[in-house]
This record gives structure tokens, sequence and C-alpha cells, in this order.
RNA sequence: GCGCAUGUGGCGUAAUUGGUAGCCGCGCCAGACUUAGGAUCUGGUGCCUCACGGCGUGGGGGUUCGAGUCCCUCCAUGCGCACCA
């Protein structure tokens, strides 16, 4: 009988769906075990053949898991809120949930046809207002909760109402925006709006003046990982700064926790660095300097900075300022106003990326006022330079040109004083920023090492009251409004300008609909075209929504309980499934939302409803694959179209051609020309009757022609070989190219493995008692693909399947006894092949109910052993002795040989090294 | 510039973790069988050499009886971040 997957698979996947074999419910007999793959984005182009590598290797692990007896929860759903479902929606009038609607069968189709075991009745979609009351509802936790510095931990705002009550904020250490400090008393005397107003500055989720990243295309606000390079990420439209009222997360409080946090979990370096960086822990000291009282400035106070190198204390010879910088006009003396608003006009007008683009370009004004160098008493120049960011540490930096190049480069430049404070280096070439390297020119610092001396500062400096050791992190609070249509709404309304939340029970506040998917004329979000949409129709909505990432936050939690409708999930299901044991996903999405859902697991561990404060234990990013673009070139200004090999001799324009009218790199040339009328008359200068196209690797994507499908792959190969293919192309996560040549070699595989089973067209299998040889190659292959899939390494394992069936083809094995473990072994790779054979084996239940093979060790017992035996590290003759014997009859042997040697080249050996089970060495 | 990752046949890759480098697959060469296929099977295939033999894991150096693997250094490629004081 022929392998007829196309019947098989179809056969199978109606059985697994009519059969609900890949439900799963909690049970408490059975360990669970947890595998997530990051949920996609239904994009309109739908699936191509690189999207389903990590849901294929996910699969593979959840089935091998489940056989090995675990209680496997194994979801999928749909990221579905986001721009392009909206921007569609604006260029065509579909509404968004249309759109998204048909996207979502569409991606269904070709995850169902790859026989994935996802249990599909746990298949969330964030833009289901049943999911998105839940990420309302833990806006309104965030909103209603603040971050004690003192517990390190979230609590409830109405702890922080009680302390107000009792002691003002004099005692409160929180994570917060407020500055100002109020008694008990005072805290009464507010009305409700000015309460409000405090509180909202300690609030988790709340609502600030901030600079945003503003990208007037897309007309919205973005989030810092949202641009790059100074253009959206999506789009890729310019955007600017822009001081807006937003809606933000107070991230930042969780900083060291999440830096904390990635040492308990199995991630990758890779991952963990970049999380590393952008939370950007650095320890230092924040300093006073006090501002020189001369007549011609008026402000008197202090300008505070933060520094890394408190021990370069005594070479600053100037303190720069960022443009934005509060400080900056009351203490700009009357000579340099005109100067310095010029200079901060110049540095506004310059967009984010201008300044991005020319780095190098030194810019600065000074601003005739000085501060006292606290331990000199001398007077130091304040400037403004904007390459001091306003955003970080106190928008402020005390200038050691001595010691740091962008000091350096700027005292260069306007001929500031260089002073050298730590030797070893040659300051009138360069600043010397390394640490190694004793400290000069600074007083009671003279001598110290740079670190030494770092302390010493510190202590120095708090000692005499002018700073503080302090720790300051990198990372900001994340911007949470957008001004777009397709998102959750915010559950929030104003009253007297003021922001409340809606009731939990009010839940969820539904997105309106609305007119036109555009802003209104006067700016506001489209939101604000919404016919009487006000609570209790007297209060105005936030226009605003929650961003991409606020649904994807917190759905691996959903899945454990998705059809719920008390509670985001109940307290047994979250006590039983806990968290990801294993979650896949492109390293893509290392700083956005794998920072965002620890960041609300945490919340939600401190409140209480979660019992982790990580999501996923271990991670693994798999790889993306690449198209390999084909090109065709045209003479220019002809039409006519010359070969790779000979268009070196003409003046040729490249052009993408489909790569499924390229086969090997051979054009199709009939097929091309019926691919476009414009190249129905084209003619072709060949090598050797074949025209041969030109490649390059290319993110695979439509307009570049290289998309394959996995649909056309499927039908001409089988979903268990494509999934095969793609485990065999390379470690899971390595990016590689897409290239359908070698799956030719997958697909014999499948049909050797097949044919193993006939005999004579027939469904047959031998009673026999399988032989040695037999058992061997098969106990083998268990006990290296079980180590493999443990290790992900699913590569290797397909090799050993080929190699197992190369042996027993050699054997004509065709054992049950070898073979029915055989297909167990391949069931999680290829489950339909696997499940036909199982049933023609006579099995009544599908093959994942069934419990994968453990290897027998007897069988692995080499008898013997080929010792090489290397002469002076030449491999000269191998030794072949019984692994029984023991060391000394070993060394018997080996000294038989050095005779042997010694008759090889006339003279004893010097030395005679052997490492037991590997190798004998013999050094003449 | 900083951080991370990766360099092995014509190609994708493998190597019991310091022990015979190149498993498995693609491709290629030769052959068998034909009901002529995108079928199946057999043998070969790192490089140089007619051969004996030599050379080989990005380059150079080191540790070791022994290095693709460990250390130093340089080079190349990819990804991330980018004035973070």
């Amino acid at each position: 009988m022929e392998y007829n997957f196309n019947s098989i698979e179809q056969h199978w996947q109606q059985y697994w769906k009519k059969n609900e074999t890949y439900k799963v419910s909690i049970d408490l007999t059975r360990p669970k075990y947890y595998v997530l793959d990051m949920f996609p984005y239904p994009s309109g182009a739908g699936l191509h053949v690189g999207h389903p590598l990590g849901y294929i290797a996910s699969d593979i692990f959840s089935r091998f898991k489940k056989m090995k007896g675990f209680n496997v929860l194994h979801p999928m759903g749909y990221d579905a809120f986001g721009l392009p479902a909206e921007q569609y929606a604006i260029q065509t009038g579909q509404h968004p949930a249309i759109t998204t609607a048909k996207n979502i069968e569409r991606y269904r189709e070709q995850l169902d046809r790859m026989g994935f075991s996802f249990d599909w009745s746990r298949e969330v979609r964030t833009s289901d207002p049943e999911y998105y009351k839940w990420t309302q509802w833990i806006f309104l936790k965030l909103f209603h909760s603040w971050f004690n510095n003192k517990s390190n931990k979230t609590e409830p705002i109405e702890l922080l109402v009680a302390e107000f009550n009792k002691n003002g904020n004099l005692e409160v250490a929180a994570a917060c925006s407020e500055t100002e400090s109020f008694s008990a008393l005072e805290w009464k005397n507010f009305n409700e709006v000015e309460q409000q107003a405090r509180l909202l500055k300690y609030r988790l989720a709340y609502l600030s003046d901030s600079m945003v990243n503003w990208c007037p295309t897309l007309g919205t606000v973005l989030a810092n990982e949202e641009v790059k390079d100074g253009l959206s990420e999506r789009g890729g439209y310019p955007v600017e700064k822009k001081l807006m009222s937003q809606w933000s997360l107070r991230i930042s409080a969780f900083a060291e926790r999440l830096l904390q946090g990635l040492e308990t979990i199995d991630w990758s370096d890779a991952l963990k660095e970049s999380q590393k960086y952008w939370i950007g822990k650095s320890e230092g000291a924040l300093l006073n300097f006090e501002i020189a009282n001369t007549s011609a400035v008026q402000s008197q106070g202090n300008i505070e900075v933060f520094t890394t190198r408190p021990d370069t204390i005594f070479g600053v010879t100037f303190i720069t300022l960022a443009p934005e910088h509060d400080l900056v006009n009351s203490i700009t003396t009357s000579e340099y106003t005109k100067k310095v608003e010029e200079y901060i006009s110049y540095s506004k007008n310059r967009s984010e990326r201008e300044r991005m683009a020319d780095v190098k370009k030194i810019t600065g004004q000074f601003t005739g006022a000085y501060v006292i160098h606290p331990f000199t008493k001398k007077n130091i120049p304040i400037w403004i330079g904007d390459y001091v960011l306003a955003g970080y540490g106190t928008g402020a930096v005390m200038a050691v040109p001595g010691h740091d190049s962008r000091d350096y480069a700027f005292a260069k430049h306007f001929g500031l004083d260089i002073t050298e404070v730590v030797s070893g280096g040659d300051i009138s070439k360069e600043a010397y920023e390394s640490k190694s390297g004793v400290l000069v020119n600074s007083d009671f610092l003279d001598g110290l090492t740079a670190d030494k001396a770092i302390k010493k500062a510190i202590e120095e400096i708090v000692k005499q009251g002018f700073g503080e050791s302090k720790v300051n992190y990198r990372l900001r609070d994340a911007i949470f409004g957008r001004q777009r249509y397709w998102g959750e709404p915010i559950p929030v309304y104003y009253k007297n300008n003021t922001p409340y939340t809606i009731l939990e029970s009010e839940l969820p506040l539904v997105l309106p609909e609305i007119d036109k998917f555009l802003p209104t004329e006067s700016g506001e979000p489209p939101l604000a075209r919404a016919k009487d949409w006000q609570y209790k129709g007297e209060y105005d909505y936030e226009p605003t929504t929650m961003p991409g990432w606020a649904g994807s936050s917190w759905y691996y939690l959903r899945y454990m309980d998705a059809k719920n409708s008390n509670v985001f999930a109940s307290a047994e299901a979250l006590n039983y499934w806990r968290d990801v044991d294993l979650y896949l996903g492109g390293s893509e999405h290392a700083t956005g939302h794998l920072l965002y859902v620890r960041f609300w697991t945490k919340v939600l561990f401190d409140l209480g409803y979660v019992p982790v404060d990580e999501p996923a234990k271990k991670l693994i990013n798999q790889g993306m694959i690449q198209g390999t673009s084909c090109f065709i070139y045209r003479v220019t200004g002809t039409n006519k179209f010359v070969s790779n090999g000979l268009k070196n001799n003409y003046d040729t324009t490249p052009l993408h051609v489909d790569v499924n009218i390229v086969s090997n790199n051979v054009l199709d040339i009939d097929a091309f020309k019926n691919w476009r009328s414009e190249f129905a008359n084209s003619e072709f200068i060949t090598e050797d009757g074949k025209y041969i196209c030109g490649n390059e690797v290319e993110k695979m994507s439509k307009s570049k022609w290289n998309v394959v499908s996995p649909d056309s792959i499927i039908e001409q190969y089988g979903a268990d070989c494509l999934r095969m293919y793609e485990m065999f192309l390379g470690p899971i996560e390595q990016s590689k190219p897409w290239n359908t040549n070698g799956i030719s070699g997958v697909s014999n595989f499948l049909k050797r493995f097949w044919r193993l089973f006939f005999v004579n067209g027939e469904f047959q299998l031998s009673q026999v008692p399988a032989s040695k040889q037999e058992l061997k190659s098969l106990h083998k292959t268990i006990k290296k693909v079980t180590d493999d899939i443990e290790k992900f390494s699913f590569n290797t394992s397909v090799s050993s399947f080929m190699i197992c069936v190369n042996e027993l083809m050699d054997l004509k094995c065709n054992k049950r006894e070898i073979l029915e473990p055989l297909t167990i072994l391949i069931a999680p790779f290829a489950p339909h092949i696997a499940e036909e054979l199982w049933n023609l084996m006579g099995h009544q239940e599908s093959i994942t109910k069934t419990i994968f093979p453990i290897h027998d060790k007897n069988y692995l017992v080499e008898d013997e052993f080929e010792y090489p035996v290397s002469v002076n590290g030449k491999t000269r003759f191998k030794l072949i002795l019984p692994l029984s014997l023991t060391k000394d009859q070993i060394e018997a042997e080996v000294t038989q040989s050095a005779e042997f040697i010694k008759h090889l080249n006339g003279s004893s050996p010097k030395k005679i090294i052997i490492v037991p089970g590997r190798i004998v060495n013999i050094v003449i």
C-alpha cells in the first residue's frame, strides 16, 4: 500500500477533532507541564513556512511530555488587537473586528493542517470582550495599587490612604512621581480633587505629563521599544518627542526585582543580557553642587547630578545640564540669556532622528553661571549641552573630561580645562576611562585605586552632607495609552478632570462603534467619535486605548481557565498549572512583551492573585526562517533577461521573481511568461538552455516574492514531512534560510519507514522475536531520541530516526517487537503516520495516550572496543579488545603492542598512556 | 562604540563535552532494475597526490600525551543597544 499522506493526515486530523484527543483538564494524580507558544498576531498574509517552526518544536515537546506521563497544557490563541487591522480599516472602512475574524479563520485552517496537539477549547483572543474584560480588570488593580519600597512590593492603595490619614506622606517610601511632602492634617484638608491628584502620583497606573514618542503619521504615541532608530517599528515613520498627558505603568518600581528574578529562570543568556541592559542598573552617587552666589545669578540652591565615578570628583571642570533641565532659565545670567535661548530652540527643533544621526556633532552653550566645587570650593562653569539626556539620572552631569570621552570631546570643542585624576592614561590624546590606575591630584583620594577611591569618596560626600550613594536604572515607565481605535478601552472616566475607574462589576467596558477609524478633526483619538459614550451618561470616558502588549501580558494565565466568567482564572486552576514550564518564541520580544509579562505577574503575585512571581521557568527563542529570494536580470532598457552566470557581460537590473516558479535556481520559463502579462514576450539569454537565477537571503515577505507557504509543501509532501524537515534543518535556536531542496531526504525517510510495515504491498508484521542487533538499533535510538528531545536538539533526533530505519532496512527487519516501539518514538514528530500505523497494528486508542518507550541499557553495551593506538599523536593501528578486560589486562595487551612499536621504530616507548575505554597513546 | 551570538566539505549540519573530525541529509559521480519515475536499490564522495603520503574545523599563538572543543589574540558575519554620566 502506498503511503498516502494526504488521506492519512486528513483522517487523523478529523479523528482528533471529533474525539477531543487533545483536550486537557486538571488532574491531581499526574504532574502538570505547561508548554506555551507566543501567540501570533493574525496578519492578512497568512502563515508562511517560517511561522510554524516554534510551534512544531513545542508540539513535539508537549507530545513527548504527554507520552512521558505528564498532564500537558498546550494552548493556542490570537493576539488580535493591533495596528495592521486598523490601518486596513482606515483604508477600506472594513471594521477591524471583521478583518481580524477572517484572518483568524485562515490561520486556524493552516494551523490545523500541521497536526498540532493544541487544546483549542482554551483558545483566547485578546480582542474578545470576554477576554479584555480581565485585561481591564488588571488595569483596575494597577490603578488601585502602589509600590511600597519598604516592603518591596505592590500594595492596595487603601493602605496608602490609611497611612496618609495617619502620618501624611512623611514616613512613606514609595515608587512615585511625588516630590512634595504633606502631613496628615494637610492631607485631610485637601479636597477630593487635590487628594486624587496626590494619589495619582503613587498609583501603578497613572496619568502624567511626560515626554513621549509621538508618531504623527500613525497619529499615536509609541513605547520606547516600538521605536527603532527614530522611526516607528511598524511602518517606519518618523517619531518625535512630545510632552503629553499620558497613562503610564510604573514598571520602573520593579526594576530591581525584574533584574533579580532573571537569576531564578532558565532563559538564554542573550535574552537575559538584553533585559539586564534594558533595565540598566548602575550604582553610583547623587551629588549636590551649590550654585555660586554671584551678582549676576539670582537663583540659589543646588544642582543635583548622578555619577558612577565619584572617585573622579576632583577632575570635575564643568557641569553640563540637559537643555530641558528645570534650572536652565533661572541660573542663566542676563549676558547669556539670548544665546541660551537660541541654543534651546535649536536643540528642540533638532528631531530625535537628527540627534541620533549625528551623535558626534558637539553643541552646547555656557550659561554664565557657576557652581562651587564641594571640596576645592573653586568656581566651576555651568554649561548646557544636548549630549546630556533629560530623562536619565537628574538631567545634569558633573563633567570629568579627563576620564569620560563625551566630556572630553565637549571640553576639547569648547576649550575647557581637562584635569587628570586617575593615572595610567594619556589625557592629552583621549579620555582615560579605565578604573585601573591610582588617583592623583585628588587631595584625600591620592594614591588609592579607583575602586577604593569610589568608596572613600562616597563616604566623605555623605559625611559632609552634599550627597548620597544611589542606584539608578535606565528602565523608564511604560507609556500605556494609544491614540488608536483597535485596542482595549481603558476603563476610566473623568469627573472634575480627575480620572476615576469604573466598577469591577461594570466590566467589560466594550469598545464602542464609531463611524470612521480616524482621529477627530480636533485631533482627539478615534474613540472621541463615539456617540453618547459616557459613564452614566454624564462623564467622558478615557479616549485612548491600551497598547498591543496589554493583552499579551497575562494571556498565559487565561489559558489555565479560559472559559471562566467569574474570575480571570480560578484559584484551583492557578494553583495546579502555576506557571509556564516551557515558553517558545522569538527573541524580538526580549525588551517588550517578555519584560511586561514578568512585570504584570509580579503585580498579580504581590496582590495575591497568582501563586508565582515569574511567568515562565524556561524559555527558548526559536530562530527565524528567512526567505531565499530569486533574481532574474533584465538587460537594462530591453525585454531580455540574462542568466546569472552571464550577467556580467551586460548592463542589468535585478528583479525579484516568484520562488514558486523556480526550482534548484532554474527558472521555469513558461511559467514565468504566464506569471505576469508584461513578461509574455520576454526573451532569454540562457546557459546550456537553462535560465539560472541569482539568490539572496532576505526576510520572507510578499513583496520579495520569496514566500513559501506551508500549504503547498503539505500538499506535496505532507504535514509530517514538513514537521520533520523543519526540525531537520538545524538547531531550533538558529536562524536559517528556507530551502525546499533538501526536503526529499525526509520524504524518502518517511516512505521507507512506511515500507518497513509492508510485505508485497500488504500490511504485515512478523511476530518472531527480534535479534540482538535489531534490539540494539532500537534501544540506541530510544536513548538518543529521548536525550535529544530533552535537550531540544530535534535535528539530531530526526537523524537518529533515519539511521535506525536505514539499519532496519539493511536487516530487512519487519518485526512487531521493533516497529511498534519505533512508531511510538516517531509519534511526536510525525503524529499522522504514527497514528495510522498504530491503528493498522490493531490499537484502538490514539497513539498519544501511549507511554513513551524507555531504553534498555543491556542492549547498548559494546562487547568490543577499538582502541586506536597513536604513537606520538599519529594513529598507527587499532587494538581491538573485549570490553570485559580489566585495566591490568589491557595494560598487558598494550605492553605487548609496545614490543611491536619497538620493532617498528627501533626504540622502546618512553611512556604509555591509557585512557580507559578510550584510547592508547604511546610516546617514544 | 558597547553587549551577545556564530565561524567545520559544494550546501544544511554532526561530534559520547578534551579522546579516530565530517554522523544524517541535500547535491554530485558510477552502477543495477526497469512498467521510463520527481520511483526504488547498490557503491563512492573533505582537500592535494597516479600513488606512497601529506594537509585539514576563520587566521596566529598557547596549555595538553592528545584541542573543532580550554586559554590569549586578531579577523569576518549576524543580532541587539546606542551620548544612560
